[in-house]
DNA sequence: TAAGAGTACGAAAACGGTTAAGTGAATTGA
DNA sequence: TCAATTCACTTAACCGTTTTCGTACTCTTA
C-alpha cells in the first residue's frame, strides 16, 4: 500500500505537507496542493483508516446491534428494511456500518459495550435487541452516541414507529368500513405492544366501540400457530367479530389459514388486517390490509439523528422521533357500508 | 480509555512487558503475567483495535458486499439468511462484519476495492451484486482473500447453492408424483438461471419427459406481475401443464394469484412449485412445495472458507463448494398417482 | 570457576497518519 | 528601510500497539 511517506518522497516534500495538502488545509500553496494530489492519485494512494482513526479518535464507523435471536433480526422484513435505509443514509455521509456482537475469538466473550469501545465506533444504533438485558443497559450507559429503534431509554435518542397513530388510523379505517365488532390479537408484552393496545382501546372508546374482553387475546409476534389457534377461538364465539386484527402481517397468515379451513371467505365472511406492511402481503390474494410502517423514514431518521449526535454532540438534543405509518389498503377488509 | 501505558505505570513495568503479558508471550514470568492481567482487568482495559490493526496489518474485519439495487439485497429472505449464518460463523472466530460500499463523504465516490483497501478488510464476501460490473471485476482482482456466493470467478473461491442438484431433485419429486406435463417459468439470464434451466432440461430428458417449447418462458426473479402474466398464458394453452415451476417462491405468488382468479384450485386443478424456501411459503395455504436452499450451510461454508483463506493463504485452495438443497414438501403439488 | 545457556524484562523503532509549533523567505506597512 | 506580517513549508511529537534486539541476571556444566 502506498502511504503518505511514499508520496512525500515522490514529491520532494514532507509528509506533513502531503497530509495537509490532501486534507485541503489552507497553509499549503495551491500549486503544491494540486501537484501532490495529482501524484497521490497517480500512485493510487488511499488513506489508511486505522492510522487516521488512531490519531483522530474518529473511525467513521457505526455499530449496529441486531438481536441474535432466531428469526427476529436480519431476517425480519421490518428490521431488514429499516437497516437498509439506515445503511444508505449513513453511508451517504461517509460512515460505514459494522455489526456489534459479543463473540471475541473462541476464548472469552466480551460485552457489547466492550466490543464497541474496542472498535472505537463513533456511534451505535440499537435496532433490535432484548432491551431489558443488563448488557443492553450497560451499552446505552456507555456514553457513546446512541439511537435506539422502537424503544425508549433515558438520555438516549429514539426513533419510534408511531404505534399510537398507526393503530388509531388502522382501527378508524376499519370502523369507517362499517365494522363494529373488531377483535384484536395483540403481540407479546413489550413497549410496542403496549402502545398499540392502549391506542386500540382509546380509539375504540372514541369511536364508541364496545370491545368485549373475549375479543382481545395474545399471540406472540410472527407465531402463526398461535394466531391460528386464537382465530379458531374467535370464530367459535357466539358473537363472532366481523374483523380480526393480528399482531403482525406474518402472524396474520396463521389466522387466514384458520379462516380458510373453516370454509370462510376473506373478506366476504370475515375481514382481517395485519400490521407491518411486509412485501409479500401485497402479492397474495386477498392482498392484506395492514398498517404499513414507514421503514424508509425510520432508518433515515435514525441515521440522521445519530450522525448529528456524533458530529454536534453539544447542540443536538436527545429526542424521540415518531414516524407515522399509513394504512395499506388491501382487500382483506370488507366494506360493510356497501 | 485506559491504554497499555496506563497499565504499565500501574504495574511498574514497561508497555512492552504489558503487551507481551496480555498476549501470552512466553518470555514473561508467570507471576508478572498474572499480575498484569489482573490489573488490566481491574482497570477495564480494552485493546485499541485500530492501533493493533495498524501495527499488525490485521483488522479482524470482513467486508461484505450487498447489492444496492432495490429489494434484492438485505431485504431478500435468501440473502438475509445467508448473511445471518455467515455473520454468526465469522463472529465466532473473532471477526467483525462491515458492509462494503462506494459512498465516501459527500464529495467523491470511491470504488469498492478502494473502500476495502482503505478499511483494511482481511477478507471480503461478495454475497449479492452485479457480478458483471467493472467495479466487481476490479474488486475480485484486488488480491484480498475473497469468497463469492452463487457466482464463479477465476481464482476466487465460491460457495454455490447447488442448482443442478436442486432442480433435478425438485423435478424428480414432481415426476414421481405422477406429473408429466411440467412447465418452467425461469428467471432472467444469469449463471444461476443457466444452471437451473440446463438441469431442468437434462433431468427431463433422463426422465423421458417431453417439454414443449411453450412450456418454457421467462419472468424476472421476484416479479409477480410477470409470473402472473406468464401463468395466464400457460393456463390458456390447449395442452395445459399439470404443474408449473416458478423462478422463486416470491414470484410464485404471482402465478398462484392468476390460478385462483381463473377459479382453479391448487393442487387439485393445477400444481405449482417454487424455489428458495422462504419462510412465508410454509405458513400459507396451500403450503408451497419448493426447493429449500440450505442458507445456513451456505453462509457457514462461505465464512469458514474465507477465514481459512485469510489465515492459511498458502495451504488453502481456491475451490467451489456446492451446497445441496432439499425439496420442501408442501401441499401445492398434487399426487397424481393416488 | 568461567563459559554458555536460559530467563525475564526493557528500550526503541515502527505502523501511517495529524497537528501544534517553528522557520526562513517574501511581502507589507509606516 | 526595517520591523512586523504573512506565506508555505518542515520538524517533531503523538495516537496505542507490536516486535526486534539488547541486557542483566541466574543457572548449568565441563
Amino acid at each position: 500500500m502506498v502511504s503518505m511517506k511514499d508520496i512525500s518522497i515522490a514529491c520532494g516534500v514532507s509528509v506533513a505537507t502531503v497530509s495537509k495538502a490532501l486534507n485541503d488545509h489552507n497553509d499549503i500553496g495551491s500549486e503544491t496542493k494540486k501537484y501532490i494530489k495529482k501524484v497521490a492519485d497517480e500512485m493510487g494512494y488511499l488513506p489508511n483508516s486505522m492510522a487516521k482513526a488512531l490519531k483522530t479518535n474518529r473511525t467513521y464507523n457505526i455499530g449496529v446491534l441486531f438481536a441474535e435471536e432466531a428469526y427476529s433480526g436480519l431476517t425480519h422484513d421490518y428490521y431488514a428494511f429499516v437497516l437498509d435505509s439506515f445503511k444508505n443514509t449513513v453511508e451517504e455521509k461517509g460512515y460505514d456500518i459494522t455489526f456489534i456482537n459479543s463473540a471475541k475469538a473462541r476464548s472469552e466473550r466480551i460485552s457489547y459495550l466492550e466490543h464497541c469501545r474496542s472498535r472505537g465506533f463513533d456511534g451505535i444504533a440499537i435496532v433490535c435487541a432484548d432491551f431489558y438485558s443488563p448488557e443492553i443497559m450497560q451499552l446505552v450507559r456507555g456514553n457513546i452516541p446512541t439511537v435506539t429503534l422502537d424503544h425508549i431509554f433515558n438520555n438516549v435518542s429514539a426513533v419510534m414507529s408511531n404505534n399510537v397513530q398507526g393503530m388509531q388510523e388502522l382501527l378508524t379505517y376499519i370502523y369507517e368500513k362499517g365494522h363494529r365488532k373488531i377483535a384484536f390479537i395483540h403481540g407479546a408484552d413489550s413497549a410496542v405492544t403496549q402502545s398499540r393496545l392502549s391506542s386500540f382501546y382509546r380509539t375504540a372508546a372514541q369511536l364508541g366501540l364496545e370491545i368485549p374482553d373475549e375479543y382481545i387475546s395474545m399471540a406472540p409476534y410472527r407465531d402463526t400457530a398461535a394466531t391460528y389457534k386464537e382465530t379458531l377461538r374467535l370464530l367459535d364465539l357466539k358473537d363472532r367479530p366481523t374483523c380480526i386484527l393480528y399482531p403482525d402481517d406474518f402472524a396474520a397468515f396463521g389466522g387466514i389459514n384458520a379462516i380458510k379451513e373453516k370454509g370462510l371467505r376473506i373478506p366476504e365472511d370475515i375481514s382481517v388486517a395485519g400490521y407491518d406492511g411486509i412485501r409479500i402481503a401485497r402479492h397474495i390474494e386477498p392482498t392484506l390490509t395492514t398498517l404499513a410502517q414507514n421503514t424508509k423514514k425510520l432508518g433515515q431518521k435514525a441515521g440522521e439523528k445519530l450522525i448529528s449526535l456524533i458530529e454536534h454532540p453539544k447542540t443536538t438534543l436527545i429526542e424521540r422521533i415518531f414516524v407515522d405509518g399509513h394504512v395499506y389498503e388491501g382487500n382483506s377488509v370488507a366494506d360493510l357500508n356497501a
